[in-house]
RNA sequence: GGGCGCUUAGCUCAGUUGGUUAGAGCGCAGCCUUCACACGGCUGAGGUCGCAGGUUCGAGUCCUGCAGCGCCCA
């Protein structure tokens, strides 16, 4: 036991011997009743390490620090989620280069040291070497955040979702859905960036309030009995205008429908339909359909079933088209094209302008432009607007399981409960399956080739697929059976699947990855008994979980879902990088100290938004200071402190102080059994304050000064027990300084020790608080006395008079000599009272 | 537009099934250099529990409506 114990420095220590003795390690050979498995998010390693990091990881270690004290065999791996979008940008911008598919593979291509200004163009390959080398890096710089944390995981089971046996799950997961029809590809409208040109899911949308200008655009009526005005924000897409549509009850229209308009400028014959999606409040209350403007259009396109005229290519500018051709009809064909080669290979914007100055000389814009602000649908980690453009895509069928995924909802236990409202919107918001091929780089391939017919069509219906034992692969490289590589992309050859899957296909697999899904491991640890992960992540990576659970298992993916809330900087406001208020979490760790910020982080209660606040920070390394020189008070006098058992508690207040810790005992495991570790803390340190300073002053005297033997042993053993008992219920929040103080009197870690039992504490058979609450009364009067006569605590009081009810007398009584003792109080008297009051009377100085 | 959450002391938040004078920490003020702790201790001041109704012997807590803030979904 040091002379000058100090929070300074105990990681260092700590985290050593933890890794020397393997303290956190699973033990494979547990059985499932004895494993509690947790299923935590790969974070993606974009090298930004995030307070957000700090704040949710610590809810998770704290849980699973209790659970591996309750006995369990705590299952706690830790994955990166390095494939996908996030590292491709990361890798493109750090060192300045671009990825090229076109491109043959450089063997001896170095990456430069410093982005240059113009991107170098790489190959494929080169390219997906760089995504390897830098999250690397990334992931040992969030190791080493993560283990100065103190986070508890087992880093032997340690996985990534670009390994091999990520990438052969990942693969593996597809074939089966795919054999069992619940993966489809298809041409369809797809949600599009066109600046990462890639397909996005609706998981990955978001609205974006942006300025608009409604247009007042005029269709003239087929029949030539006049004109309807339509209002659109996007006149640039008349020329794919299949329809017009308004709300079936809406009477301006009601006898128009199934009646025909003639488009301006293009002069095509479309139909007016009705749908109740069309809103009467909004512009004119008639809107036209287009393939395809929005993620309306394409409801509204397929539900009315009306033709394809999609003009918006991959790159967000115009397609070749010809009116006068079965799919583009015309009733002026040569105006028409005279007009689209004016904006075909334009951009949106461009064509805007020009389709807007023809509108107005043909005198089919009507009135003032109308500016007004509206929600666009962008990419969320998009710059421009989506497109939505036709392209070939695999899709799992996620609408047609609505029901079951909401019953999985249902059944799933969500902490805080109220969270199961995320995942049920965004269920019953489901409007397209879910999209999980990118066309993109950095991610697994689907292993699926095409045949190639004689004249050089690609077959897309009948995908040759590997056998399970082929896996995984990449079909760029890899050759089917039965073909060789020269056949590759040949007539009557094969082509490979060009994508990649989403990120998300693959860490919706986290359970299979981390627990190595086709050996025996898995069938002990899945499913997960909890997910931890943060609110905002739910429509993606909680949904897509329970989905391929639900399709692969038959089975939730876990049991628990705990969810924690955001960070916010210190003025409570979101933080974003564009803002500039994002915190980093080292400088924090190496000023407060891990505890501090754990302290911080478990004060967080599930599913609560918390600001960054470096005053919480304090007041946990207070804590641990004090637990310290608590520890060393209670332990610095005694050579041995293995001979006290609870029999030896034979005070009364003593007795009193062990029933109240075992309430204290009681509610802390409860709570965490409810994941309230918020709960554990607030009342854990709410006792251990009172023990300091109310317990430890009464009977210091009595456990480490001259006196009677019996009591000197009582207050020795108590002390003793409840210092074990608060060390063991603090170890999951503050492992560092817990582990610090019991290894001064235990060879073993606190993370090991048994979380503490009400039944350790021996029979009391009192009313928990009878005594000692009274008693500290007294205490606190004596104190306030002093304080208002402004001497020091240590003043003697010449005669303490209680006038008491019985109870309290006799709790007074029972403990006189404790109180006398730490008021210093000369002449102690306890009156009957029906009412309690106090007399003191200082001795003069 | 539909839904969820929040609104309690200057600040950050507890307040479990309705039950005495509403709690904690920080901050503030005063005091104590005390033999575990000055990276400390003690004591104190400070609140018409967002607003308006209702149920009840009794409402911070239950019900209805409203307002503000935040979020989710469309």
């Amino acid at each position: 036991m040091p002379e000058k114990p100090s929070v300074d420095g105990l990681e260092a220590t700590w985290l050593a011997r933890w890794e020397e003795e393997s303290t956190y390690r699973f033990d494979r050979g547990a059985t499932r009743e004895t494993v509690f498995s947790i299923d935590t998010p790969p974070p993606t390693v974009s090298g930004e390490l995030h307070i957000g990091h700090v704040f949710s990881y610590t809810q998770g270690d704290v849980v699973a620090r209790f659970w591996r004290m309750r006995g369990k065999d705590v299952f706690y791996p830790m994955g990166w989620d390095d494939n996908g979008l996030p590292t491709e940008r990361r890798v493109e911008n750090f060192y300045g280069v671009r990825c090229d598919p076109t491109l043959p593979y450089d063997p001896h291509f170095v990456a430069p040291e410093k982005a240059a200004e113009k991107k170098i163009s790489i190959s494929r390959r080169n390219f997906v070497e760089l995504c390897h080398l830098l999250t690397a890096v990334d992931e040992e710089a969030f190791k080493r955040l993560w283990r100065y944390l103190g986070i508890s995981v087992d880093w032997s089971l340690e996985y990534t979702t670009i390994s091999r046996e990520a990438q052969a799950i990942s693969q593996r997961g597809f074939l089966e859905m795919l054999a069992r029809g619940e993966v489809y590809s298809n041409v369809a409208p797809t949600l599009w960036d066109i600046d990462f040109r890639t397909a996005v899911s609706q998981a990955e949308l978001e609205d974006r309030e942006r300025p608009g200008t409604y247009h007042r655009v005029s269709f003239q009526r087929a029949d030539g009995k006049g004109a309807i005005d339509i209002e659109t924000t996007r006149p640039e897409m008349l020329a794919s205008c299949v329809a017009l549509v308004a709300h079936p009850e809406d009477e301006r229209f009601k006898g128009l429908f199934n009646s025909n308009v003639v488009t301006p400028l293009f002069k095509v014959e479309v139909p007016i339909l009705a749908h109740e999606l069309a809103d009467p409040e909004k512009g004119s209350g008639i809107a036209m359909i287009c393939t395809f403007g929005d993620t309306t259009d394409v409801t509204w396109w397929r539900e009315l079933s009306l033709p394809t005229r999609a003009l918006i290519g991959r790159d967000g500018r115009f397609l070749p088209a010809t009116f006068g051709s079965e799919d583009f009809p015309s009733l002026e064909p040569a105006a028409a094209n005279a007009l689209y080669a004016e904006i075909e290979g334009r951009t949106v914007n461009q064509a805007r302008a020009t389709i807007v100055d023809a509108l107005r000389t043909s005198g089919d814009l009507v009135g003032e432009l109308r500016q007004i602000t509206h929600p666009v649908k962008f990419y969320e980690r998009g710059e421009r607007p989506l497109e939505i453009v036709t392209s070939r895509q695999w899709f799992v069928r996620t609408l047609e399981n609505r029901e079951a995924l909401l019953r999985r909802g249902e059944e799933l236990h969500w902490y805080p409960d109220f969270m199961k409202h995320r995942y049920r919107s965004w269920v019953e918001g489901l409007n397209v399956d879910w999209n999980i091929s990118r066309q993109r780089f950095f991610g697994v391939p689907f292993p699926a080739w095409y045949p190639v017919d004689a004249n050089g069509e690609i077959d897309f219906d009948s995908p040759i697929v590997p056998a399970l034992d082929q896996l995984p692969l990449d079909p760029s490289s890899d050759v089917p059976d039965g073909y060789d590589e020269a056949q590759r992309n040949q007539p009557l050859g094969f082509a490979g699947d060009p994508d990649v899957m989403d990120t998300w296909a693959t860490s919706s697999l986290s359970p299979e990855i981390a627990g190595h899904w086709g050996t025996e491991l898995f069938e002990h640890v899945y499913p997960m008994d909890l997910r931890l992960q943060g609110h905002e992540i739910i429509r993606t990576w909680l949904f897509s979980t329970v989905v391929r659970s639900h399709l692969q298992h038959n089975s939730l993916p876990f049991t628990n879902a705990l969810l924690s809330g955001w960070v916010l900087d210190p003025n409570r406001k979101k933080m974003s990088k564009s803002v500039g208020n994002v915190v980093t979490p080292l400088p924090l760790l190496e000023q407060h100290g891990a505890d501090a910020l754990r302290y911080w982080a478990a004060s967080g209660r599930p599913g609560t938004d918390t600001a960054v606040d470096e005053a919480q920070m304090k007041i946990g390394r207070r804590l641990s200071i004090k637990i310290l020189n608590a520890s060393k008070f209670v332990l610095g006098r005694l050579e041995d402190t293995t001979t006290f058992s609870p029999r030896d508690v034979t005070a009364p207040l003593d007795r009193d102080l062990l029933a109240l810790l075992g309430e204290l005992i009681r509610e802390a495991t409860t709570s965490f059994e409810h994941y309230d570790y918020a709960r554990v803390l607030e009342r854990t340190e709410s006792f251990f304050w009172s023990f300091c300073d109310n317990y430890l002053e009464l009977v210091k005297t009595r456990a480490y000064g001259e006196g009677d033997a019996i009591d000197t042993t009582s207050a020795r053993a108590t002390l003793m027990i409840a210092l074990s008992v608060l060390q063991r219920l603090f170890a999951p929040i503050l492992p560092y300084v817990t582990e610090e103080v019991w290894n001064w009197w235990h060879d073993d870690s606190v993370h090991l020790a048994a979380w503490p039992s009400v039944e350790e504490l021996g029979t009391l058979s009192v009313d928990p608080g009878s005594i000692y609450r009274p008693v500290c009364d007294a205490l606190e009067a004596i104190r306030r006395e002093k304080s208002t006569a402004k001497v020091s605590q240590r003043a003697q009081v010449a005669r303490f008079v209680v006038n008491a009810p019985e109870e309290f007398a006799v709790a007074l009584r029972a403990s006189a000599n404790d109180l006398v003792a730490a008021g210093n109080v000369l002449e102690l008297v306890v009156n009957d009272a029906s009412d309690a009051s106090f007399e003191i009377t200082l001795a003069s100085s």
